[in-house]
DNA sequence: GTCTATAAGTGGATAGAC
DNA sequence: GTCTATCCACTTATAGAC
């Protein structure tokens, strides 16, 4: 019937708990309130999914579905820094960006403490991948002789990439607000843009003159 | 009658309290489950506390009166980095493992979304002194030209800090296990005291040769 | 697939005896 | 200050009619 407006009733079900955990946190949201915004009876939420755990579950699936298909529209396959940084640095924007991706970010943050799928999929799907990520390149770097040799690369990953993990905590954790949140992702992407520019000023600096800005040229070769 | 035991009913209440929100939130406790372990009627909670609230906003008083005591014992008055790191690591480590403490500070971390006086004392009682902290010091360093001038302390304070406050959100919401905990706060501090190495190293090195512990000798004056 | 009705339990909180 | 007894709103979930 009201299948007209472009979603079944399944998917309205997940929005709408979407929208409400992502404001007051899995605990305090039930199966009634989510019934009465969809503007359909409890029972029928049943049709649907087994219990509000699947309802949880679902969302969190969902997450990874789309998490996968923006990872996939992007390709970083450079070693310039220059490009790389912007590259990774847009990679970021767009996933914090995207409207349905950006509350169920919250709901994962702010349910690490009692959900063990939200914690696997912070720890394993996001960290995890970016230490990877950042240690390949660093990696590259130190073979390139950007990167003095005595440093190990994991742990530049780890010196680079904390700084951007914590920015992610204090979006979902500190400053939340559903209605300002564009200028916070303004706000974190300026923050994150400062402290590229200094970390590979610093790492670019040793043993060199005042050529700060050498990691920022095109590769010689 | 019973308060041979040392502690009165209100403290014993609220110690409880603390244990099962910290391990389990504060939706998911109930006064019921409090009175059970406490070995009182739920009534009698109503005799010390007004509600389930006001049991919150106790622990998080206690928190603040707890963390000021420690902050009294320690003194951090010098300016020569060596001590003044360690000093500092000092009072990181003492406040983690205070055992009144470490489980109000996992509360503190997990009900950051939806309790305004965790969230008020994280910002305000803890990471804006930090970076206050820190601010002062590396503008310290740059009087006495042992930091370029062009870089800001409050952006210096930020790139070092940031580090700490991922560690602090690593430890409570990522790995905290009650059982585990002192083994990870021997992670964390050794994981802490390699970002100070590295950092200092880092800032040190600027317009200097290879003498990369600059920073960790006395002071020349 | 949707509804009404209802089960069966848990939640915070209060009244009043002792 | 502690207890028993009770209130009632709210919780997840199921049964069965349409």
């Amino acid at each position: 019937m009201s299948e007209v407006k472009g979603k079944g009733t399944k998917e309205r079900i997940r929005d709408v708990a979407i929208d409400l955990i992502s404001e007051k946190g899995y605990n305090a949201v039930s199966i009634r309130e989510i019934a009465r915004q969809v503007d359909i009876a409890e029972s029928s939420i049943y049709n649907h999914y087994k219990g509000k755990e699947n309802i949880m579950d679902s969302i969190i699936e969902y997450l990874k579905e789309e998490s996968k298909n923006i990872l996939n529209e992007i390709s970083i396959n450079t070693f310039d820094p220059k490009i790389l940084v912007k590259d990774a640095s847009n990679f970021m924007v767009k996933i914090l960006e995207a409207t349905n991706i950006k509350k169920i970010l919250r709901i994962v943050c702010i349910e690490l403490y009692q959900n063990e799928k939200c914690l696997d999929f912070f720890k394993n799907q996001y960290v995890e991948p970016s230490y990877m990520f950042w240690t390949e390149i660093f990696k590259k770097m130190i073979e390139n002789g950007r990167i003095m040799k005595k440093y190990d690369p994991g742990m530049l990953a780890r010196e680079f990439y904390n700084y951007n993990l914590f920015l992610i905590f204090k979006l979902y954790l500190l400053d939340y607000n559903e209605a300002t949140y564009d200028s916070l992702i303004k706000e974190l992407t300026n923050d994150f843009s400062s402290h590229v520019q200094f970390f590979f000023e610093m790492i670019s600096m040793q043993g060199k003159k005042k050529n700060s800005r050498s990691f920022f040229k095109k590769t010689p070769k």
